[in-house]
DNA sequence: CAAGAATTCAAACAATCGTTTAATCTAAAC
DNA sequence: GTTTAGATTAAACGATTGTTTGAATTCTTG
């Protein structure tokens, strides 16, 4: 009788399920996979320990859920934002720094927008890329692969003096410093002691890492 | 009556001691550091399970151990290295591309040292990096704090055309590239398929990378 | 309302974790 | 050779891990 949303199966369902993916999302951005147990989870969320088993078989898959939720979309909003701009320019190649702007402003918004897990879900990104465990290395490299390839094109096209396994690199690098910066606020503070009162400006990192990749990126070729 | 090696110290200690910081560092590079246990790197070391607690106190004690044993060489290195430099240019600032060479350097020759550890301790600091384990943070900011802050003024003084909180924020990207880069072989794969017979030339990314780095670096200034 | 599927629950599972204990062994000191 | 401190060992400690079970409960469906 109660129908508290519009989704068309059990509701009941969807409100442990979605309480599960919450937390999840933030013991295991603040804890790492590991060191976070579904005990935590669980009694964060306020559901019985065997709940994540049952609607999610694992804590691999928990974790597997945790990821693709976001990341698809995501990712599917990159590349929809790089087509438009690939029709835009027809067949001159998009400017480098809109490129790069198709892959960090929709992680921009993500991270501006709590509901879709905001700041915690970018920190838990940024770790992931950096995690050993065979799992999500399998799980981000199927999840990234169509994504990275497309960009990829775009920018051999915008950067045609490089080499191939040079501009390989170079993408790399440029993951590399986006994961970091995502990755943790708590990094920063080793570099050097930024001012704590002043809240935090997570945009303002983002919009600084632009311009920096993108002069790196035009950096003239090595022998 | 036995003295296999000139230490002062008994040495029966010193083989086990060894052995265990030796397969310690590799296993929490591979599996990270929640991830291996003591039964793990005990096994792998051929030594009592016990010997670590008796050797180092605790798990979190060994794991400090493996990580100064190298780092606190590589930075007294990097810092001196650095010095060199600032010393031939008095007054003058160091080229940017010089300052970056006495951070990258030092872990190269690191990197190509085996009996320092070599690939492998690159690729656990660069884990440790992004670790969100608190005594892993506070290690490595009391590890790093000197060095990097020693470094900060000489690039404050290469380039003066930048706010400082630009120029923390720069460096934190230059971290964020150097350890995503030192931290995975496998996060490489996830980009491109590099050509897997090829024996891979880890110098060859580090030598890239610097490039990439100096011409981030000199971007003009955000508004 | 009754039948049945879906979900939640407390409890226990076997396995592994880091750490500790006390006995045994080694080797140098007197 | 005896003593003594140091090192290694097997075994067990209590706690925690992910997962499973079967009964109790809730919800949907006829």
């Amino acid at each position: 009788m109660n129908m508290p949303d519009s989704t068309s199966i059990a509701n009941s369902r969807a409100g442990t399920q979605e309480r599960i993916l919450a937390n999840a999302e933030v013991l295991f951005m603040e804890h790492g996979y590991e060191a976070t147990s579904l005990r935590m989870i669980t009694k964060e969320a306020g559901v019985n320990l065997a709940a994540v088993n049952y609607h999610f078989g694992s804590k691999e898959e928990l974790f597997q859920a945790v990821l693709t939720r976001r990341l698809d979309p995501l990712n599917l909003e990159r590349i929809k934002m790089l087509a438009k701009l690939e029709a835009q320019f027809g067949e001159k190649s998009v400017p480098l720094d809109q490129i790069l702007s198709a892959m960090f402003l929709p992680a921009l918004q993500l991270g501006r927008d709590p509901t879709r897990g905001g700041q915690n879900f970018l920190r838990l990104l940024g770790r992931a890329y950096v995690d050993p465990a065979p799992f999500i290395r399998q799980l981000l490299s199927q999840q990234y692969g169509e994504m990275i390839n497309r960009f990829k094109g775009a920018f051999a096209k915008a950067l045609p003096h490089l080499a191939k396994e040079e501009l390989t690199m170079r993408l790399h690098f440029v993951m590399g410093a986006l994961a970091y910066t995502l990755a943790g606020t708590d990094a920063l503070k080793l570099i050097s002691t930024i001012n704590p009162a002043q809240p935090q400006d997570d945009t303002l990192l983002l919009r600084k890492l632009a311009p920096f990749l993108t002069a790196g990126l035009q950096a003239p070729a090595t022998e």
